[in-house]
DNA sequence: CCAGATACTTACTTATAAGTAAGTAACATT
DNA sequence: AATGTTACTTACTTATAAGTAAGTATCTGG
């Protein structure tokens, strides 16, 4: 274990965000090179090609997102914890930059992006579905939640909405979002929502 | 009136379905000039600069949007046909070439956009939510839907879930769509959906 | 029948993106 | 101390996009 410099890891958190800003076909190499004082060929030394630095970012959201939800699943939380703690990163990412979801971008983008992404992007969607079916089944047989049909219905629908509301919140501004969140709580909790302020 | 030619609308027609399928910064001049056998310089004759193209296409699906509304009105649906029948369009529309629906397109690409098309769609915004939240309060008051709350909150959602569903299901297939239609039917109507098969 | 407008084409310019080849400085290894 | 490897930079190539200027054919009104 070497590497001097975090060059790799900041290329990556910087493509990330420009992503979520301006989609795959929004960014170029010096947009990314510019701001952190190196040249666009330095990025292709990291990564040859685009596609390359696009799988790169999904395959380590995928790992954040398993390793974050390790992380929580050792505490032991409830399933409604759980989706609240979700919820509030999901809230933040969304106000702080105006970001789309990464499943947002990916299905915004998916004719643009090259297959490898399309198919990295694949294995995000079903390893989300699978955590939030499962939560979903969990917090319904505990108690914490209340909803009617299937518990993979449900992600769908939930899914779907946070994505879109996300979206809709980049022109109507954040307060969609978060009524789309509040109401989501509303029909999903079985107790009244402790929603930190 | 002496538009010998269609030109300028089949030019419109392209680059609609190419913004819908592969965003603003997806498509070319070229792109859209090559499949109509005309030359790029031709579509710039009839839209300048791509912002002028990206307007004209939403002013006009705000046009056809809003004499669909008002043909429909005309024949006095009901609030439940209303929506009946925009759900099927969107379904077709969806599964026909994948595309993404208007809103989802122009705020999965908003900070690639320029102003004035965002402006455009800032208005579509408008009027779309007040002809949603129209057909909800109608529907409640006549009983034909049923649902908790505000109905500018349920449009929101309704919103939401219908443009992050379409973008889902050119990753996961028409399949997630028709689960999230078919749910969103079984919350919101009153009497069993008769869904034309 | 002719002047002008309409609807284009041909042939460019300019800018920017992805990608590459060759060179270099610093450190790491033997 | 020489050698190789790592992490870059410099300086390109190639492709494609947006946009424009000037020319041309056809139709239209006087």
């Amino acid at each position: 274990m070497k590497q001097r410099t975090d060059t790799r890891e900041r290329i990556l958190d910087a493509a990330e965000q420009l992503l979520a800003t301006r989609g795959y076909d929004g960014f170029s190499y010096h947009d990314i090179a510019e701001p952190l004082g190196i040249k666009n060929a330095a990025v292709h030394y990291h990564f040859p090609a685009k596609a390359d630095l696009g799988v790169a970012i999904v395959r380590r959201y995928r790992e954040m997102l398993k390793s974050a939800s390790d992380e929580f699943m050792k505490f032991g939380g409830s399933a409604r914890r759980h989706l609240d703690a979700y919820l509030e990163i999901f809230m933040e990412e969304a106000c702080e930059h105006r970001t789309m979801c990464p499943m947002g971008v990916l299905t915004a983008d998916y004719f643009s992006i090259p297959e490898t992404m399309r198919e990295e992007g694949s294995k995000l969607e079903r390893e989300v579905f699978a955590m939030l079916i499962r939560v979903l089944e969990v917090g319904r047989e505990q108690g914490e939640l209340r909803f009617a049909g299937e518990p993979r219905t449900k992600a769908v629908m939930m899914m779907s909405m946070l994505q879109g509301a996300r979206q809709l919140a980049r022109m109507m501004g954040p307060e969609v979002l978060a009524t789309a969140i509040d109401e989501l709580r509303r029909e999903l909790y079985t107790a009244p929502s402790t929603a930190a302020a």
